[in-house]
RNA sequence: GUGGACGUAGCUCAGCUUGGUAGAGCCCUGGAUUGUGGUUCCAGUUGUCGCGGGUUCAAGUCCCGUCGUCCACCCCA
């Protein structure tokens, strides 16, 4: 085989492709009984939209994106994440003018180049929300609680739900300045990478496994938080706690993208492996000012559909037996493939799935074909010992068929297909 | 970017330790059934052993390189 599919890159067809079908159109649906419309951004964006929104040093800028020249010389990035380009959509559109919140979701893929993994890959798809202006508690609340119910809706058991408040530009700085402070203390006991890590990102030593002994005894941030984003924080937790969502405060939770504040959250499942977050979000109340546009308060989160499509909980039967096809023709001769092709036109203006067998294959491949297809009837076409204008319909399951004129065979076709479906 | 395992038929894999004419199941093809699928029986084809180089009389098997896959680190969804 001369060609294969790029690195960390997936074919999806056949029952899985139908599974994703079913998945997508489940959330969308639920999506927009939430309240959530969607947003259809371009797949690239200008490369210095994520430079500015991710952050100059964060890893998926540094190190994980799909950068190029167009034929004008223009830099531009296969979008890594969807939040900057929705934030750039509503700024560019004018979306805020209307006031109040803006609420849209998305689906599609994203882009990044990383070592491929159980769970990462480097063309993938995620599905997410973001609503924009409102800084209050309530909607992140509300954000939180609209996670929970994309993997409640696909039949998941209760999963658990990590929360966290990584605290404004203020408080991050002067934390900073504290851990900074603690860690020349505990510097020993740091492995060579947190070392480096006490220069360039302090906060990332809270992700490191090897340092868990001294990750412990380190300050906290959410110790530090200045007051209104410990405001924000308490309040948050006490409409999440009266409205019945149960979470786990992980003060070592910490989001890889630089426009995050205040609020941050994932939601993990036990089963994944290493990459083990099928959904994370948060807050981002500076990005649009970052990105030239006023000051808006958002948030949101976004999930990964091939973390959700390996532990999706086993489909009903009903989904999964769904007849994709409904009646095959078999087309004896060359003759015979016009009047086929009307025929079969006709069945699908009824709303039937129907396909037409034109390989020119032997009778016998071309019913074992609409056998494998799982066709409920087929359509023989061109026997010799049928008066003209006259087909063969056979009921697949029995076996048994009978002559049939051209002009009365929708109405036998969709009176066998009533009956089979009883 | 780092490390480990793996790469053989369309698919799932055995064969490699100890070098000697490439295998199984499924699929596919033909027949039993001379235009009629599913079950059964019989027969048959599966092939650049990832790619390149080396050692050897001889390499799927040993060695080196390379590409790819998977897993982990890292990072994240």
């Amino acid at each position: 085989m001369k060609f294969a599919r790029p690195r960390g890159t997936n074919d999806i067809f056949g029952e899985q492709a139908a599974s994703w079908r079913r998945v997508e159109n489940a959330l969308a649906v639920y999506l927009r009984s939430c309240g959530y419309r969607e947003i259809r951004t371009p797949i690239f964006e200008s490369t210095e939209l994520f430079v500015r929104a991710v952050g100059e040093a964060t890893d998926i800028v540094t190190k994980e994106m799909y950068t190029f020249a167009d034929r004008k010389g223009r830099s531009l990035t296969l979008r890594p994440e969807n939040t900057a380009p929705v934030m750039r959509a509503y700024l560019e559109n004018g979306l805020y003018r209307g006031g109040g919140v803006a609420r849209f979701y998305y689906i599609g893929p994203m882009f990044r180049y990383d070592r491929p993994q159980a769970g990462r890959f480097r063309q993938f798809h995620q599905i997410g929300i973001e609503a924009l202006g409102s800084g209050g508690p309530a909607i992140d609340a509300e954000i939180i609680d609209v996670s929970i119910g994309l993997y409640r809706v696909l039949g998941f058991p209760p999963l658990e739900v990590r929360l966290n408040s990584v605290g404004c530009a203020v408080c991050r700085s002067k934390f900073r300045e504290v851990l900074t402070a603690s860690l020349i203390g505990f510097k020993g006991g740091l492995c060579d990478s947190c070392r480096e890590r006490m220069e360039t990102n302090p906060l990332r030593i809270f992700d490191c496994k090897e340092c868990s002994a001294v990750k412990e005894k380190l300050p906290v941030i959410t110790d530090h938080l200045c007051g209104e984003c410990s405001d924000h924080f308490i309040a948050l937790q006490g409409i999440l706690t009266s409205i019945g969502i149960r979470y786990v405060l992980d003060p070592l939770l910490v989001r890889g993208l630089d426009y995050y504040t205040r609020t941050a959250f994932e939601i993990l499942h036990p089963f994944l492996g290493a990459q083990n977050a099928l959904c994370g979000g948060g807050r981002y109340d500076g990005l649009a000012e970052d990105c030239g546009g006023p000051r808006i308060p958002a948030i949101g989160f976004s999930a990964g559909l091939e973390r959700l499509m390996e532990v999706l909980p086993g489909e009903s039967d009903a989904a999964r037996h769904e007849r994709e096809t409904d009646v095959c023709f078999a087309v004896l001769d060359e003759a015979s493939v016009a009047r086929s092709l009307s025929l079969a036109r006709e069945l699908r203006d009824r709303g039937l799935s129907v396909v037409v067998d034109l390989s020119g294959r032997t009778i016998k491949k071309q019913l074992k074909g609409a056998s494998d297809a799982g066709a409920a009837l087929a359509v023989i076409v061109g026997l010799a010992e049928l008066e003209p204008g006259t087909v063969a319909l056979k009921k697949m399951k029995t076996g048994e068929q009978r002559p049939v004129r051209d002009v009365a065979l929708i109405a036998e076709t969709l009176k066998e297909m009533e009956l089979t479906d009883e």
